[in-house]
DNA sequence: GTCTATAGCGAGATAGAC
DNA sequence: GTCTATCTCGCTATAGAC
């Protein structure tokens, strides 16, 4: 769907993903938003009100869609091992697999997305409540499912390595470009395929090291 | 050394470092650095011209300091290794341990230093050009370490694997209070022991699993 | 080095016409 | 739903007195 057939609403949206995604909340106004948008500034006010609940509402509309994706991929994951508990690399496949094909996506709205989302995730102020209200139920699933993985573990293990691979997820989506000139061109920051090859082995490395029977 | 013994120009360091950390750049006012600060605002120009130049002078002033003492413990740790290479938990525990001990301080300035780290680490914005300035000359000393630890492994793979370690430990310092309520409480994040002795482990393991002779 | 004062600008929010 | 107009506020940056 061209932008122009979207109505106003949707197209703030898509302005709001995109700016807040790169300079963050405060970083952004709503005039720069309307223009990118192609709306008047008051439109903003109307559809959404303030400035934060427009920030939510960006968040929320792509979150269900994508966590009901990740959801049915982890779901997928253990009924295929049962009655054993999935692989460690499959739960990690099911959390990542959903937003390799967002990143892929001819919408390039996801990928903005998942910016928002990296930077909100690290932010001292929306990262706390934000996060809750929006991914707790579904990070919850997936920490079970470790827990399941790994019945011997601590939860605070547990806990400690899922942030990991979310600080690891969170840098990436970022797309900063720095890996670009730290590696001297070799890698790049916008190479999801190349980040998730590496990130699936070396996270379930990781849990196996701290999780495990052995490793506990 | 208390806060009134110093002279504004670093009780305005001071104040920048703690509020960049928290709100980035954009969600901080010269109004608000000057009052927590404790002087006019007129002085911030006067000290330090543009807004940009106050939050450079903010990242270069522990910078050399910090860099010098993480230099110092990678050397001692591949001098005492010698003629082998460094094991990749000396590497890593070189990176860290002079966090920590930042972290420990009685200087609360250390931790809003981290967190200012961490923000620009993860900016869209800052991330490529502030990092590349302060950051990687000591990076590359770490990096080419990681190479001669696993000398079969590919350039590229060395560099995907300190991205992990960069983004894990960026949400770390980021200090966002979310692990607290996704663990119920288990965790926190302000426990920075409980994730060293977590990342140590958990990031060497994945740096095997990727570039050791059998994992490559 | 420090403060007063202000220039010049742009922000968020909303009332009211169409 | 959309736009014009405006209110109110606070910002960065700096000139100039002390």
């Amino acid at each position: 769907m061209p932008p122009q057939d979207k109505d106003s609403k949707d197209r703030i949206l898509d302005a709001a993903e995109e700016l807040f995604a790169r300079h963050g909340f405060d970083g952004v106004t709503l005039r720069q938003i309307a223009s990118l948008a192609g709306v008047d500034v008051a439109l903003t006010n109307y559809h959404f009100g303030k400035k934060q609940a427009l920030l939510s509402a960006v968040v929320a509309r792509r979150g269900a869609l994508l966590n009901a994706a990740r959801l049915d991929a982890l779901r997928f994951a253990e009924q295929v091992a049962s009655p054993k508990p999935a692989a460690i690399e499959q739960i990690v496949e099911a959390f990542l697999q959903p937003l390799k094909i967002a990143q892929a996506s001819t919408d390039k709205g996801w990928k903005h997305y998942c910016a928002l989302i990296a930077y909100i995730n690290n932010s001292p102020v929306w990262g706390k409540t934000m996060m809750e209200q929006h991914f707790d139920d579904l990070i919850r699933e997936f920490t079970s499912a470790m827990q399941r993985t790994f019945p011997k573990a601590c939860p605070e293990k547990i806990f400690w390595c899922y942030h990991q691979l979310s600080g690891a997820l969170a840098l990436t989506f970022a797309n900063t470009g720095r890996i670009d000139s730290l590696s001297g061109g070799l890698c790049h920051s916008d190479d999801f395929e190349a980040a998730y090859q590496v990130m699936v082995p070396f996270i379930s490395a990781g849990f196996r090291q701290l999780c495990s029977d052995q490793g506990a």
